[in-house]
DNA sequence: TTTAGCACTCTTTCGCTTCAAGTGCTAAAT
DNA sequence: ATTTAGCACTTGAAGCGAAAGAGTGCTAAA
């Protein structure tokens, strides 16, 4: 692609053409951009320079007697260099602070909480994304009595916490719970689901002794918390949003988006899982990717507990987006939750207590 | 209203004319009844019969040259007494049982899964809703200790728990932490948010002595933990069934049944969370309801654990709707669900160990 | 190199007619 | 007393062509 050179004068036409695009949503034409806009030239030379810009693939002409409207590449050019990025001002700051800031809590509802901040400021609907982790492993076991035949499993992950009712075919007396919790400690902390095997089964079964019989249904408890742990997750706040916008009166691209928000996979695959670039990222929705996706675009940025990458909000909507205020809330919104994990975080696990 | 008596030809009438606009979704008319149906009279008969309904309130017409269409009230009507309901084959309810009895876990699964499974089954749209609580209140505490100012506390209610993280100011020796335990078990157990006053408080505190500083974080904790529990939700599954059909081509309904869904309230305030029928409700909508619901119909069971309605899954749809099929699946799904919560918990909570 | 002007293309819109569906009513038939 | 056949009437939907409008590409002049 011959995106290194253009025209300065192109350049200023390709923003004006994307700018009124976005502000209306209607095909911009050759006439309207000379009357209203700061460019000197007359409408002839700007005919001419877009059909250059067409020819280049910047834009795109819904029939030859509409205006022009950006390709997926010139959504690409226009974000990637002729946006000027919006400045917050501190007001608008300090409401999203003081929003989220007010009820410090667990990941999940942190990210719920920005997606739906992220909703509200933009108008546009917005997605709290957990993505799939790969190869999650206990950090510590604990579990707490109920009754002879039950107990709740406590496993904690880092910093997260996941709890599991877990019932016993036989009584489990105390004493033999605190040998469970032990055995657990030590043969599968740090261990991945993946190396779980029948070795390590049966190592448990051995050490528990007459009372083997509580392994199994731990185990498949354990193997339940992993599963809907790095199954990765997404909420979507505002969907009503998205009917404001007549790209989406077309039912049936409404109902492909819908179909790959539901499905979440199109949307989790998008985002990166491992370290990634602390800046936002913008996915602009074309033939090759999924179909749901076209002609939409999405906004995220990814959360980071330390240097794990363990969410990301987002928001979604058509190309035409007013970008610059998208960027800059969800930057802040990520900003914002990274800076909470960060400092609210317990400093540093102990290890199991023996 | 006059539902009481209908000669049996109306009835006969009103249940021809509802299934067949819900089967093609156009308003039918006096013609089509006589041809293809077993009414045995004429359609001049059948159109003054339709007069004498419309008259009653049980049919409309959008205008003067279309075919009548079930108004609300014809609605009611057909659910609460014309409708003989579908009986599952075996085969379905093998499905549903299967696929639900896969992974028996903790309600909010249970639900979202029994949710994912109605929309599945029945192509409409589906929701979980876990109703507001009123008076939750701990049922045992509980708690695990991550380090010297760290502690998850584990919060029993019956058989749901919650933990929650918290992070305290100074440090708390081990012995201490037994103290805390022992003093919010006396003093919080069964007891509503309400209650929690002052006095309590400072009971706590008092009993606390030089560790009172850990009181303030871990109240904080038990009203966050209660809000969360006590706030309602509801998940959406299938949301892009809705689209399937011409009803909601209309884009302003569309948004606001949406809006509806999202605001969450409106859903809420429809499922009765005291100890109601045991039975499939249907809610359709009128003038008086939430905006977002007109000419929408939502069909739902509660589910119970024990006595206390713990949750509900429903089908939302167009007025219009196979209702015979969606209160079979809905009915069959809430039976097993409340079998599950009522057989795969543990039996009785034993008190706080001392 | 830019611009004015103009012919050309294509969609949108409007008014018009025609069509078809379905009703309500009247008068005849059972 | 009901039921039915027949018919006039109403009204939205569908089809069609003309006119309007928007925007382009091209040519020729500045």
């Amino acid at each position: 692609m011959s995106e290194d050179r253009l025209s300065a004068r192109k350049k200023q036409i390709l923003k004006a053409i994307v700018d009124a695009h976005i502000a209306y949503g209607e095909p911009v034409g050759s006439k309207y951009l000379a009357s209203d806009k700061q460019l000197t030239c007359s409408s002839a030379t700007i005919r001419n320079e877009m059909a250059e810009l067409e020819a280049m693939g910047y834009l795109e002409q819904p029939h030859t007697s509409a205006g022009r409207v950006p390709s997926e590449l010139g959504y690409r050019f226009y974000v990637d260099s002729l946006l000027q990025r919006y400045s917050m001002t501190v007001g608008e700051i300090e409401r999203i602070n003081l929003n989220l800031r007010h009820k410090l809590s667990e990941l999940d509802q942190i990210l719920s909480e920005a997606s739906r901040l992220a909703s509200n400021l933009t108008n546009y609907t917005a997605i709290a994304v957990k993505p799939r982790q790969s190869a999650v492993a206990v950090t510590r076991f604990e579990c707490v009595r109920l009754g002879e035949h039950d107990l709740i499993l406590v496993l904690l992950f880092g910093s997260t916490v996941k709890t599991k009712n877990v019932h016993l075919p036989a009584a489990l007396p105390e004493s033999a719970q605190t040998l469970l919790l032990a055995a657990l400690n030590e043969s599968l902390v740090g261990v991945t689901v993946e190396q779980i095997n029948i070795q390590r089964i049966m190592e448990l079964e051995r050490r528990m002794g007459e009372y083997a019989f509580a392994v199994d249904p731990v185990i498949k408890a354990v193997y339940a918390v992993i599963r809907e742990l790095d199954g990765g997750d997404l909420k979507v706040e505002g969907l009503n949003h998205l009917l404001e916008y007549p790209e989406y009166a077309d039912v049936g691209r409404l109902q492909r988006l819908l179909g790959s928000i539901e499905n979440k996979d199109d949307i989790l695959n998008l985002i990166p899982t491992d370290a990634s670039s602390d800046d936002v990222n913008i996915y602009i929705g074309n033939e090759d990717g999924p179909d749901g996706m076209q002609k939409s675009a999405f906004v995220y940025r990814t959360v980071k507990d330390g240097d794990r990458v363990v969410g990301a909000i987002g928001v979604i909507g058509p190309c035409r987006m007013d970008y610059s205020k998208v960027i800059a809330t969800v930057n802040q919104l990520a900003e914002d939750v990274n800076e909470m994990l960060n400092l609210s975080e317990p400093k540093k696990i102990e290890g199991p207590k023996e």
